[in-house]
DNA sequence: TCGATTTATATGATTTTTCATATTTTCAGC
DNA sequence: GCTGAAAATATGAAAAATCATATAAATCGA
């Protein structure tokens, strides 16, 4: 007799398949970030600089899905850890821009080079179509849960 | 001039759509959760029982994933409050099935027709094309995750 | 059938994350 | 140029989640 019966909403539930698949496509990688001596939020914090050296506290926070307070206490244990340093903006005082350390910066590179040849690993054991179509997919999703109407 | 500069890495990146889509679209939903009372696990643990009643408690922390202690913890936190029980098992003493109470039964399935009512909405947001394809690419990768190879 | 291993759950201690709110600076309208 | 609102960041206290490990029951092999 099989353990897994019928498994009618849960399973097949779009929320599900995308926390599912989120969790589960991350486990290995985040394994190896955490091997590589960072937690999980601190190389979304490494990638987002890569891209844009100098990001403000908030922006960065948006962009790592992270609350601004909690992006607060990273960034200052990566400062004091030496991966990014915290430079006041001229223009407006408020703001903290966050700039990646040479340190920081080589960490990251390897980080997202390592990211790159993961994620290429991972659409290749999909088929081409599956493939073809995942980000499209997800990007349109979040095209649309960006329009405040959908919910 | 734009804020939003050459965003080459994260934005394209496959876990990050699959984080951020999931984070996002779950948002609005988990928002409805809070204010029927509920934690987002304890919903999670809600929908699966739904499903599936009596389930024993790692089944159930890997379907609602999260760590079995912390199910183990919500579990309780259910029980107190009259939503679940816990039955002991009678082939296998260590087991602990976990069964709705006519309470939790009730709240469950009142959500689950929220949560069908919310995925519909979302769907029929998206353009036909990707709405009939998300869950197919979604399962796709998490069957290829599943086979203990695709690092 | 004994002992070693594995499986299922529980729990104390710690770390992470959130929540509410304070502080500082900018901005908008008057 | 004031005044009130909004934006950016920080922080104490509380809640949630993790980690390591304990306990107990089942299973597998010699």
């Amino acid at each position: 007799m099989s353990e897994t019966q019928n498994d009618t909403f849960v399973t097949g539930y779009l929320l599900y398949l995308l926390a599912a698949s989120s969790e589960q496509a991350s486990a290995q990688f985040h394994d190896h970030v955490r091997a590589r001596g960072l937690r999980v939020p601190e190389w979304r914090v490494l990638a987002c600089l890569v891209d844009n050296d100098g990001m403000m506290i908030t922006r960065l926070a948006r962009l790592s899905l992270m609350e601004q307070s909690r992006m607060t206490r990273i960034v200052d244990q990566m400062d004091a850890r030496g991966l990014v340093s915290r430079v006041a903006d001229s223009n407006d005082k408020r703001r903290v821009r966050v700039r990646l350390t040479a340190e920081g910066r080589d960490l990251a590179e390897a980080l997202v080079k390592d990211a790159r040849r993961h994620e290429t690993r991972l659409l290749s054991a999909l088929a081409d179509t599956d493939a073809a179509r995942i980000k499209g997919v997800l990007r349109t999703l979040l095209d649309v849960l960006d329009r405040p109407d959908a919910t």
